[in-house]
DNA sequence: TCAACATTAGGACAATTATCCCAATACTGA
DNA sequence: TCAGTATTGGGATAATTGTCCTAATGTTGA
């Protein structure tokens, strides 16, 4: 086990810098400030802003990648994982209502300034899609898994940017609840003969 | 009917812009390009760059109201209007793939900033969201309009974020189709003894 | 024609930015 | 102990930012 090193300090409260107020207008000196460090040793560590988000995106997909891995761990049901996805929505409203989604915002933003970062951030996204995927498939959804997979993504990231946006909470968990009950059904099905379009009828 | 002056040409290049590369990331000078004016020249128009986001957003506000004016004055039913409104996914589509939803962008890079004008953004949101409520209960669903139009909103951000992300033209067309059953589903609800929970279930 | 006003161009301004250098200090292994 | 390396602090740098001033130009109405 490694010791925390400054470099370590860094990556930690860019991370969370870059997700309360953007990556752009977020500064060295926002970062130092945090870290208690002097800006002119940055260059030690970091030689520009952009290795910091790479080392940023870098632990957000380490710290994801472990989360599903414990996920998976735990020996629960697919639909259970999956629902353990959506409870993200639930564990996190108050930064959610806060700053929003840290993965479809840093995504949209990279986006806007056509950074050379996007497909480093979107692999976040893809992270997720392909163990979505997996879980629909183990659920006996081979067919429409991928399909499955983006809708439980687009959801997540829609009622993460109303909630954002209207600051709603209750939003957040009469959402959750629904889509709760859209993959029961789901789960239901899994086992008798289904036709595909009746299950993702939304 | 007004001549466009320079301040409309500078409001409109601002409103694309900042679609474009986001508020704070765009420069006065991004803007002047554009117009072909001097960059001094902005005091005399906008004495700040707040107060252009401001113009912008009541650009933005102005727009969409016409728009939904229309939808209502081409006497369409209210099912038909709510298939207006899901369908901006798909007229937009290309410029979705590159910058994402415009309302849902800059909210969300607003409250990131902890802007001042999160509130005047988040009306364009309201503006949907009102007119949304008010087609599911002209459609008899008077009880959940609200939660059926924050659902629709919330699904098309979804849709929009992941289709910017993934820059994916099929993926949208996919969950257009969806929550176009979805909403025919209701429409037949409409006449029809129903339960809630039923047509909720997303 | 000319005075009043509207609009513009050009540049000054201080503040902030990412980047980079370098001397000082801390640490490590022999 | 001490040489070599790792790490740090403080500050310089040039570029960009939003803001603001002022002189010049364009327009208008009487």
């Amino acid at each position: 086990m490694k010791a925390r090193t400054t470099r370590d300090h860094i990556v930690e409260a860019a991370d969370h810098l870059f997700y309360q107020r953007g990556f752009d207008h977020t500064s060295f000196t926002d970062i130092a400030d945090v870290v208690q460090i002097s800006r002119g040793n940055f260059y030690y560590h970091f030689k520009t802003k952009d290795e910091i988000l790479d080392a940023v995106i870098g632990k957000r997909l380490a710290d994801r990648r472990e989360m599903l891995v414990q996920w998976e761990l735990e020996g629960e049901s697919p639909a259970d994982r999956i629902r353990s996805f959506i409870n993200i929505l639930i564990v996190n409203k108050e930064k959610i209502k806060r700053y929003g989604c840290p993965i479809g915002t840093l995504s949209a933003e990279l986006a806007k300034l056509n950074h050379s970062a996007q497909n480093e951030a979107n692999r976040l996204f893809t992270l997720f899609r392909t163990w979505l995927r997996r879980q629909f498939s183990l659920l006996g959804r081979k067919a429409d898994a991928d399909a499955l997979a983006m809708h439980v993504l687009a959801h997540s990231q829609g009622v993460a940017t109303l909630a954002n946006a209207f600051n709603d909470e209750k939003f957040i968990k009469k959402e959750v609840k629904q889509i709760g009950s859209w993959l029961a059904e789901i789960e239901c099905q899994n086992t008798e003969p289904q036709s595909q379009s009746a299950a993702l009828k939304n």
